[in-house]
This record gives structure tokens, C-alpha cells and sequence, in this order.
DNA sequence: CTGCTCAATTGATCCATGTCAAAACACAAT
DNA sequence: ATTGTGTTTTGACATGGATCAATTGAGCAG
């Protein structure tokens, strides 16, 4: 093994042991921290939360098909999940950010459902499935915790599914942007001035449309002074804007 | 209050008191009852499952907006899940038979997220919520299947979101069409006869396509010798050839 | 800096599905 | 049977977004 490969090596031991910080500092409170812990719990909670992981942009977190274990909790980064069809068609189902949870998919039938890609390197905690069972059986804060946070990821869906199913390709667009703001706001970065961390054709997955449609939307909202847009960097100078593009639809 | 009225009450109550069976000998096992249950266990989770409910077509089972506080498993009939947005176009996210549970994306957020609307006359199961909690820290069997039919709507809703985003028309309707029969296939029932329970707009709304295009091609894989339809009555000649409807897709 | 590759933009054209309209049909109420 | 209402089918036409193609720009390796 080389030289600059060792070092690099224990470089990575030691970040992961400054990073094996507890639960209770996480900066991703909303995944692992149910309000009303008592102090034992949050060390359970500690414990169950074992495995940190650091992912390189391109990295597959796992694959459909892979049997399931455990739940991943996004410190840091940014993922895709993607389905592939047997035909080679693919889908991008969904996007995760820091504070965000995946996996979820792999429960109902112990395999994983779709490929969670990572979109930048990114840092996930693992949560082995098991032992999350046994602990929300404990704690029934952790419980209800858990169960809501797979019932939204059911409404989240069904709200993709009306995007797909009942809106037009600028108003998928504009949705789409505004979701991504009102996200980022929720992790406390700017929701007005952020980069893209997906390609066009990805975003165009998505929504069900292509690439060149996704393009030229951006285009469209950008001349319309709504947007600016210069590849990756967005800038939204109207949220009401945006909104008014699917509120002002006549059926 | 009539006297009509008052013997159709007083004949539901005794209806009420017949279905009033035990979960153990209810024909839709798949939800109420998870494997290797002890006898104990049964009858607790038979005083979990405590109301039973009929509905009228075109009744609704709950409304979006409404507090959440119960799931319900579909004994017979047939429902739509409908979610309506603030300018009035709404989408169908999903059809229920029976044996499968609704009312799952109540959870995370303490109200329902659409509508449940009854197709034909219907009868359901209620689970309080705050009892199925409750029971599934204790029972860890029924937990985990818990567990797995909310993953499993995940996972439906991810195919939809497939459909709706990556194929066409009419692989859509090909799709929908196995995936109706599969699920009455399971059932017991004929998985090449059967009776449509809802309208072509509906299916339309559910597949993002108007109704014109849900009928003809109904009439194409009439003429091509797939499908027998006639109203709502459906035959299926060919699984083989519905599946290679959106299997000799080339990309 | 140069060359390479991949992402993004923009224009021109095409086509799958939507839209509009009319007729046939089914079912329920009277 | 008659009438009314909603569903389905089918045809003619319109159009939003896909497709094809060319160009520009960004990022990266050498």
C-alpha cells in the first residue's frame, strides 16, 4: 500500500473519531431526537446510532435489491434515490438531504427498493433496523417519533404523484424549487440563495420531464425576473412568484 | 323520528352484532393478523379491531383536513384515495380493495392528507391508533407488520411515481390493469375477470391521463385481442401480451 | 494554456396526448 | 316506456413537451 494511501487512511480514522460525537450534540435533531428523552434514553439512543459513514460523490449508499438492515440517517450531503426499471428505464424518486432519513423503502420486503446515490460526499449515521424496533418498543416517544417520519414519507409521495399526474412542466418546476427552499430553510441555510446539487436531468427525472424542458424553464423564469439562474447557483427573487405559477392555473 | 328509520337502525344494529366476529376468523387476515400469535395475543388484538363500519357508495371514510386518529382495514368493498389541492384539481393516489389498510399518511402530521371515498358499498375495520401503538410495543410480531405495510405503501407509491414519470399512456394502463389483477389474484378472487369498481376518469386521474385516453386504449387492446371490455366489465386474454406492452419498450 | 468531457442552453420540428364535440349507451327515477 | 343524468366511445383538431441537433460553457487532467 502506498505511502500517501496510509496516511490518508489514518487522516480518516481520526476525523471519524472527532466525529463520533453523541446523539445528543448531533446537529441532525430531528431524525434521532424525539422530543422528552430522559438522559437514559438519549444513551440508548446513543448507542443504537453506531456506525458512521462517509460517502464520496457517486457512492451508492445501497442498492435495490441489497438485502435491507438498517436506516440511514444524512449528516452532512446530499443523496438521490433511484429506481430502475427492467427495461433500463430509470427514476429518481426522491432527494435527501443533511437531517434527512433513508431507507425506508427496504422495510416491507427486506431489500432495498432503489439505489440511494450520493449527489456530493456526503456522511451518513447507520441505524440497524433491529435494534430500532427493540428500542421504540421501550421508548414510545422513539416509536411515534419513527412512525411519523415514514407516514410523511408516504404524503410526500402522494404529493409528488399529484406534481406527475395533475401539474403542468413550469409549475413541477416552480414546486419543485419552492420545496427545495422551504427545506434548506428547515436545516437553516439560506432558502433564497442556494446550489443545485443535481443536474438537470435529474431534476427532469423527477418531475417526469427531460432535461431540455427543465432547462428551459429556468430559462423562462429567470427572464420572467422571477430567478437567477447560472447553472448550479439559483437565486430566488420572487417566492410569491413562483407560487403564482401553479396558484394561477385556470381549470 | 320515522318508524322506517327507526327499524333500518335498529336492522343495522343487528347486522353490526352478526359481522361482530373475532379477527382470528376474519377473511382479511393480512392486516389483523401477523404470524405466530399466541392465543392471548389474539384476543387482545381482537379488542383493538372494535368498530366496524359500512359505507355507501360515494360516502366518504374521512376527509383530508380531519384529525387523524384510527386506521382502517378494507373487510369488503372498494375505495379511492383522493387528495385535492387548493385551486380544486385533484388527483387520485391510490384504489383499496379488500384485505388492504388505509389511512396510514394520517400519522405524521396528526390530520388526514386526502380523501377516502367509498366506490361501492363498503365495509371497514377501525384501529384506533393510539391502541395499535400501544399493542405493537408489546407485540413485536405485530409491530414489525406494521412496519411493513407502512414501508409497502412507500414502495407502491414510488411504482406510481415510476408509471406516472417514465412511461406512457399506454403502458400506464397495461400496468394498472396487472397490477388490478395480481391484487385481486391474491384475494381469491379471478385474476382475469372482473369488474371495474371505478370510471375511466378516475383511472385517468390515478394515471395522469384524461378519460379519452383511458378509453381508447381500453378499445385498442380490445382490437388487439389482449382484453375483452365492455363498460365496466373486464377479460383478460393476454397477460403475456399486457406485459409486453411496456416490456418492449426500446429506449 | 490545451484539449477533453460532460452539462447546459437554445432553436427547429414532431408527435403523443389533451381538448372539444357529438353520439351511443347504461342506469335510475317516475 | 319515458325522461334525465352520467359514462363511455369515437372523431377531428390543437398543443405542450419530446426529440433532434448545434453551440456554448465549465471543470478537470495533463
Amino acid at each position: 500500500m502506498a505511502r500517501a494511501e496510509l496516511l490518508r487512511q489514518q487522516s480518516t480514522h481520526l476525523v471519524l473519531a472527532e466525529l463520533k460525537v453523541a446523539c445528543a450534540n448531533c446537529n441532525v435533531r430531528e431524525i434521532c431526537q424525539p422530543a422528552g428523552l430522559t438522559q437514559e434514553e438519549l444513551d440508548q439512543l446513543d448507542a443504537l446510532v453506531n456506525v458512521r459513514r462517509k460517502l464520496k460523490r457517486g457512492d451508492t449508499l445501497y442498492r435495490a435489491g441489497e438485502p435491507f438492515d438498517a436506516l440511514y440517517a444524512v449528516r452532512s450531503g446530499f443523496f438521490k434515490a433511484r429506481v430502475t426499471f427492467e427495461d433500463g428505464r430509470d427514476q429518481v424518486t426522491g432527494f435527501s438531504m443533511a437531517g434527512e432519513l433513508l431507507g425506508m423503502d427496504g422495510i416491507g420486503h427486506g431489500t432495498h427498493n432503489c439505489d440511494a446515490v450520493a449527489l456530493e460526499d456526503s456522511e451518513v449515521c447507520s441505524i440497524p433496523y433491529s435494534r430500532l424496533e427493540e428500542l421504540s418498543r421501550e421508548i414510545s416517544s422513539l416509536q411515534r417519533h419513527f412512525h411519523k417520519l415514514m407516514s410523511r414519507e408516504i404524503v410526500r409521495e402522494s404529493g409528488v404523484m399529484m406534481l406527475l399526474g395533475a401539474m403542468r412542466a413550469e409549475e413541477r418546476i416552480a414546486a419543485f424549487l419552492l420545496n427545495l427552499s422551504q427545506r434548506l430553510n428547515a436545516r437553516g441555510y439560506s432558502p433564497l440563495e442556494f446550489n443545485l446539487r443535481m443536474t438537470r436531468e435529474e431534476i427532469g427525472s423527477y418531475l417526469g420531464l427531460k432535461l431540455e424542458t427543465v432547462s428551459r424553464a429556468f430559462s423562462k423564469f429567470h427572464n420572467d425576473g422571477l430567478i437567477e439562474v447560472e447553472q448550479k447557483f439559483v437565486r430566488i427573487k420572487s417566492i410569491e412568484g413562483l407560487k403564482q405559477i401553479y396558484a394561477h392555473h385556470v381549470s
